[in-house]
DNA sequence: CGGTGGTGCAACCAGTCAGTTGCACTATAG
DNA sequence: CTATAGTGCAACTGACTGGTTGCACCACCG
């Protein structure tokens, strides 16, 4: 049962802000300093976000020195995707190829 | 740009409450009320549920006689695969291999 | 026609969450 | 050693949200 993983990855991408923080990080590892002052919040904000796609697994962090970077870790996606195929693979073809190659 | 509907779909997923939900009418299509019935909440926190899925594209209010029977309808789960193997297909194969089927 | 089961709508409550501000701590630069 | 840039931690606030209850509405059955 992936369900709670794919659920904790559900949550942590239903925010806009981690969405785009995430895609950000995965053209480039970046610390939340840089991160935070390529958009319009706080960077203690964007530290509970990061904090929260820690949490889901999706980011690692790498200190080095007196910074913290972050990087993508996209393992837990796959628990993600595989629960939609569950679900949505008896009516999409697309989604039951899916099921199949994420099967567990 | 697929984004919005992507995350439409992810606070849809969000919810353990409403992926049970979705889950069960994938099995079979049923009634706020059944499914109701079935869980430890009230049916209008149920239709609630309902709504938001429904809002995500991911369900079809289908009205027989003086009862509502909901129905899934999985097409905007393969932008929120999309979205993932977007982000995610440059580390993971698998994933990278889902870009190539989801592209658009 | 009257009753009843299924839905829809609105108000309300409590908990969670995104965001801010302020301050302490640590490591590098000069 | 001192100044400063980067980070961590805690308290606070406003908004959103999952849940409830109460009631109105409508379709079917006798």
């Amino acid at each position: 049962m992936t369900d709670d993983a794919a659920g904790a990855v559900f949550g942590a991408l239903a925010d806009p802000t981690r969405r785009q923080l995430l895609s950000a990080i995965a053209d480039r590892p970046a610390t939340a300093t840089e991160l935070a002052g390529a958009l319009p919040i706080s960077r203690q904000a964007v530290v509970k976000h990061l904090h929260a796609l820690a949490q889901a697994g999706l980011l690692e962090r790498v200190r080095s020195g007196r910074q913290v970077r972050y990087q993508v870790t996209p393992a837990p996606l796959s628990d993600a995707v595989s629960w939609m195929a569950r679900v949505g693979g008896q009516w999409d073809d697309r989604l039951a190829a899916l099921a199949r190659t994420f099967a567990r």
